[in-house]
DNA sequence: AAGTGAAGCAACCGCGGCGTT
DNA sequence: CAACGCCGCGGTTGCTTCACT
């Protein structure tokens, strides 16, 4: 796989790397190190630029880099570490020895991104995807309209008002909350700072955000629905129409539906 | 068997941070 | 303290392979 080979006029080369090119690369940083990547090239014998050396190098060449697929625990452990971190695929990279970040970025944007999008989830807020398009059913009391003659019984397929009107507080809720502050504020959580071993790490995300973990024996697929009834009973809790009058979109949501597991007691 | 789109992977590009002058 | 250059990071592109029709 990989680009072409090409030549830029300054005779540096660009494209995919040869086995002979990684083989001086590996010879020279196994004698003198890793260096200024400026002139390494140019004193590996590489016709390659410094960028395109240190790429390969960390990418592809150093000792230990792990290639091939990535395990279920590897993909929850990036998922978790990205509903945190967001898109800092060099600091999630740290907390996965073998890995680069670019293996975990790809990884991402090719598989786990559209994995969590095909079973409802928002993979960059990490909440649930509230799907506004839902047909408007005759039975709603809140459109206005009865005068439909398709009128059908409820379903969890065809959400009520009530359901939708809960979603799109929750699309405002996740589509405002997720932002460079709030990833400052974990990167500075001592807890999260602390922890040195994959093990540790794994085991704290687990704790922390298993609940958006399926079980081993579970489908990766299985869909997380809004269910109906359960939605209403949340509604009756959090007195809805009061959120949505005060809800200010500059200050942190007062329910946090993912965080506080409220997503999975009442919406599971 | 051929065509087509999705998935996976490797590498490039551009920008921002940071150190040096 | 501003200017400059290098490095690292995240986003994006381009290519191959695979799966499906």
């Amino acid at each position: 796989m990989g680009r072409a080979t090409w030549f830029e006029a300054d005779g540096t080369k660009r494209g995919e790397w040869t086995e002979e090119e990684d083989r001086k690369l590996i010879a020279y940083i196994d004698v003198y190190g890793i260096g200024d990547w400026r002139f390494l090239p140019h004193k590996a014998g590489l016709q390659r630029c410094g960028k395109s050396c240190r790429l390969r190098w960390f990418n592809y060449l150093r000792p230990g880099v792990k290639k091939g697929k990535f395990t279920p625990q590897e993909e929850q452990t990036i998922i978790s570490f990205h509903s945190t971190l967001g898109n800092r695929w060099a600091t999630i990279a740290q907390q996965m020895p073998g890995r680069s970040d670019n293996d975990i970025k790809n990884h991402w944007n090719s598989c786990l991104k559209k994995r969590l999008e095909r079973n409802g989830i928002d993979p960059m807020t990490h909440k649930p995807i509230i799907n506004l398009a839902v047909k408007t059913q005759s039975s709603n009391t809140d459109c206005g309209s009865s005068s439909s003659s398709m009128a059908s019984p409820p379903s969890s397929s065809s959400p009520s008002g009530s359901v939708r009107l809960l979603n799109k507080i929750a699309t405002g809720i996740s589509s405002r909350q997720h932002g460079v502050d709030r990833i400052k504020n974990i990167l500075s959580d001592p807890s999260i700072a602390s922890i040195n071993s994959q093990e540790e790490e794994f085991e704290q995300l687990k704790k922390d955000h298993g609940k958006m973990f399926a079980s081993d024996d579970q489908e990766e697929d299985d869909f997380l629905m809004w269910d109906e009834e359960k939605v209403r009973h949340f509604m009756e809790e959090i007195d809805v129409t009061n959120f949505e009058t005060n809800f200010n979109p500059s200050s942190p949501p007062p329910y946090g539906v993912y965080e506080t597991g409220l997503f999975d007691n009442h919406l599971i």
